[in-house]
DNA sequence: CTATAATTTCAGTAACATCTGAAACTCAAG
DNA sequence: CTTGAGTTTCAGATGTTACTGAAATTATAG
């Protein structure tokens, strides 16, 4: 095959991947260029610079800027100098698992744990010292209660289970993921 | 305590719950006012209907109408007829684990699988029976497939996982999440 | 059938998120 | 210092999503 028809399949193949995976950062709350731009990083596999990206996503360099910082902040890619170079690149992690528990550390602190705050604060407005004896016996007090302790217990759950993919992204995520596939 | 301020105490505990897990659904991509609708039903505990909804969010009947729709369609929540009543209720499933199932199910489904079957794609665009022996040698293309193939198995175990928690969500969740956490 | 309560639909509007482009800024090299 | 490549910022434009309110529809009771 032709050297150009390579590269053409080459670049075909990565933009396919490119936009599946913004559109699918759309749905989780990520927006779809900053989605796309991460896939760009991740699936080159070698730094690309400010205009790689405005010419291949077909964006503006504001964009692209506010962009790549936001993406620097979330950690998930790096800043990187080139030697002789004035331009500034930036490189995906490479480990999807990093990745991965780099978002899910971050979504963790901002959501998950604000909620369960949030329960635990709704529980005391609604427990005997608050309410009195009599009031707190009351079945749509203690209805109301059953609810947001079933709750808490979910989110303490999963609170846990994301903790430890967290914890171990590094080193035994695969140890992790096999217990629990084998057991399963 | 005044039978009154009870009252306001839950209504108050209650909304501070709705609003939070109105905000929560907001970054997972879910709009606010559907995930407080959810929230108002799972914490009443009990039959709501289409005014309940209007007013305890302060929000308009085909607004309420809409959302009240699509979270049936999603299953997280039931129409319900009272004898001799005209107007329509709506009652949360109450465990909060099969909430969960459905929703993982749902988006499951909608987005991981056609990520995978995108990776897939992508993988048959570079293989050597498309580029050829030489060209599906060349370090760029070996480079890109390692990518897909990583993110590919990172979908894949993520996807298992998923399924587990989706057909063990009734019977035995618990168990599942006992051998995970004492796992790790 | 008619009257009426409840619900659904949808065009128009409001609110919000994203993007552009140009000006301001930074900094290394001369 | 000056120059210019490169980067950042942000006001305004654009695009998207969510919401309202009123009209159309449906369902129930008499």
């Amino acid at each position: 095959m032709a050297e150009s028809s390579v590269e053409q399949n080459l670049q075909n193949a990565q933009d396919t991947f490119i936009r599946r995976w913004g559109e699918m950062g759309q749905t989780w709350g990520i927006n779809r260029t900053m989605a796309e731009i991460h896939a760009l990083c991740y699936i080159a596999g070698q730094p690309v610079c400010t205009d790689d990206v405005m010419e291949r996503l077909n964006i503006s360099r504001g964009n692209a800027s506010m962009s790549l910082r936001a993406l620097c902040d979330w950690g998930v890619i790096r800043r990187l100098h080139k030697r002789g170079e004035r331009r500034e690149f930036f490189e995906s992690l490479s480990d999807v698992w990093e990745m991965f528990s780099i978002i899910a550390a971050e979504r963790k602190r901002r959501e998950m744990d604000p909620v369960l705050e949030t329960i635990k604060q709704c529980q005391l407005m609604l427990d005997e010292a608050t309410l009195g004896k009599t009031a707190a016996k009351r079945p749509d007090v203690q209805l109301t209660r059953q609810r947001l302790a079933s709750m808490e217990e979910f989110v303490e759950v999963t609170n846990k289970i994301f903790q430890q993919f967290i914890t171990n992204a590094r080193s035994g995520l695969t140890r992790v993921v096999k217990v629990l596939l084998k057991a399963l």
